[in-house]
RNA sequence: GGAGAGAUGGCAGAGUGGUCGAAUGCGGCGGUCUUGAAAACCGUUGUGCCUUAACAGGCACCGGGGGUUCGAAUCCCUCUCUCUCCGCCA
């Protein structure tokens, strides 16, 4: 959520950032959120100069009725409760108006960092570095999911059968490579001093708003109506929550948190769209790393957990580009977001397999996460994550980019992760 | 699921209608003393908002919301959470 003052102090910067993530109607709800402020604050003024009077009245009528004078009091108690009754008048239209605020405030997306560059969708993003070689597989290569099929490893019709589309089951060496990959996923991440958090999968209204999949992104979240929580989206909403409402030391700065769990996603809406095999479920599995800093110190932390995620693909031996999204593709709460492409080279197809994005304070001023600097004066901090990794396209791309002769080969540092070099057909 | 108890400042813990933003202790910060440290002593110690160029002033906050009252941490309603006991159970 952008700070009102920030709105007020920077119409301008906000409108063009606002266009620049093709946000319609920005400037008459600006306008009007500048005058609803005004507005409150001028009843906010007239609200405590009442409060003043009557809080002065009551502790003479207090007075006066120790000493006797009952009179006088019952004089000034209906002086109060003439103010009283004007008070209730004002605090109902302050009510109104502070809802008024919220309503829009909570509609508008975060502005994005001054490099983002314009475009509308997916193609206007920029490609801002690649690496490794594109493998050249044999006429008879094949997509991962007939290759899961084939091996045995991933079986997605009796996840029909259990529960839907999009809710794959893994069998044997698949679900070990699953189990490899979150392993060393989370050994890397913890030897790069990121501390392992296992949070809750369910969450309650409070972390979704928080973090700003709500009010956005409700219907896109699954929701168990009986107790009101949600199934997270990422570990992104658990972990990022639990620094909510929270005055930090300047010193505990940078935190940084990694997690493993299962992520859920209704992907409502993207039906027939690249969900073939594993390109896009409902359930996955995701090791997620999420930093809370110093303002200062967001975007030189953004460029070092981009290199952190490119090396992970790095070591599995991905060939792989980073992109910078363009305004109109980044998410609600992004300031600057990369995203990590790994390229599957039966599907002949980019999978964004990261997303890596600073929030700035768009999502600590909902949390309401702060540090005290040396002055004592508290600000808010900055919120950062990226996925590293989510594994099912990766799962693809190893599938796809490494089928041989032999088998399907496994990069060698997951080896000592799932005890096998090849996945075999048996 | 049933019965009971409770929620107060960083922590512990008083406070049951008026001068309580809140005693006291611990902790934190600053100082005195000391060669230094400890002890002792003195001072200080929350958050948000509004007015103001600033100095300063005002308002709100004792789990959340609502109510009674001239006046609520204190009384009433409601929600949430925590603890204890019983039941069920990985």
């Amino acid at each position: 959520m952008l700070q009102i003052n920030f709105i007020i102090d920077n119409k301008d910067k906000v409108l063009q950032g606002l266009k620049k993530k093709h946000f319609q109607n920005a400037e008459d709800l600006i306008e009007k959120i500048i005058t609803l402020d005004k507005e409150r604050k001028k009843l906010i003024t007239q609200s405590n100069d009442i409060k003043n009077k009557i809080n002065t009245l009551s502790k003479e009528i207090g007075d006066l009725f120790k000493s006797g004078k009952k009179e006088e009091a019952e004089t000034l108690k209906k002086q109060s409760v003439d103010l009283k009754n004007q008070e209730t008048e004002i605090d109902s239209s302050l009510k109104k108006t502070e809802e008024e605020i919220n309503n829009i405030l909570v509609l508008l997306p975060n502005i994005p960092h001054t490099s983002v560059p314009e475009g509308k969708s997916a193609e206007d993003n920029e490609v801002v570095f690649q690496y490794g070689e594109i493998p050249q597989l044999p006429e008879n290569a094949l997509c991962h999911w007939d290759l899961a099929t084939q091996y045995d490893i991933i079986d997605f019709e009796t996840g029909v059968k259990l529960t839907g589309a999009g809710f794959p089951v893994y069998k044997g060496k698949g679900a070990k490579l699953q189990r490899a990959l979150i392993n060393f996923f989370l050994d890397q991440a913890t030897q790069n001093g990121y501390i392992e958090i296992e949070p809750p999968i369910l969450v309650n209204e409070k972390s979704g708003f928080g973090t700003g999949q709500l009010p956005d992104k409700d219907g896109q979240m699954y929701y168990v109506c009986e107790d009101k929580l949600y199934l997270i989206p990422t570990a992104e909403v658990p972990i990022t929550n639990i620094y909510r409402e929270m005055i930090l030391k300047e010193e505990d700065l940078p935190i940084k948190n990694c997690g493993y769990t299962p992520c859920f996603r209704r992907e409502a809406g993207s039906y027939g769209k690249d969900v073939r095999g594993l390109n896009r479920l409902h359930q996955f599995d995701k090791v997620e790393i999420v930093q809370i800093t110093h303002p200062e110190k967001s975007y030189q932390t953004l460029e070092e957990m981009r290199e952190y995620v490119a090396g992970l693909l790095k070591m599995l031996e991905l060939p792989f580009r980073t992109v910078k999204l363009c305004g109109g593709d980044m998410s609600f709460a992004s300031a600057l977001t990369y995203d990590m492409e790994v390229f599957s080279a039966a599907q002949k197809k980019w999978l964004e397999v990261s997303s890596v994005s600073n929030f700035e304070t768009f999502q600590t001023n909902r949390l309401k996460c702060r540090f005290k600097d040396k002055n004592g004066k508290t600000h808010l901090t900055h919120s950062l994550n990226g996925s590293a990794l989510a594994l099912p396209r990766i799962v693809a791309a190893l599938l796809e980019n490494n089928q041989t002769e032999k088998g399907i080969k496994i990069p060698s540092v997951l080896v000592p992760y799932t005890g096998f070099e090849y996945i075999t057909k048996h």
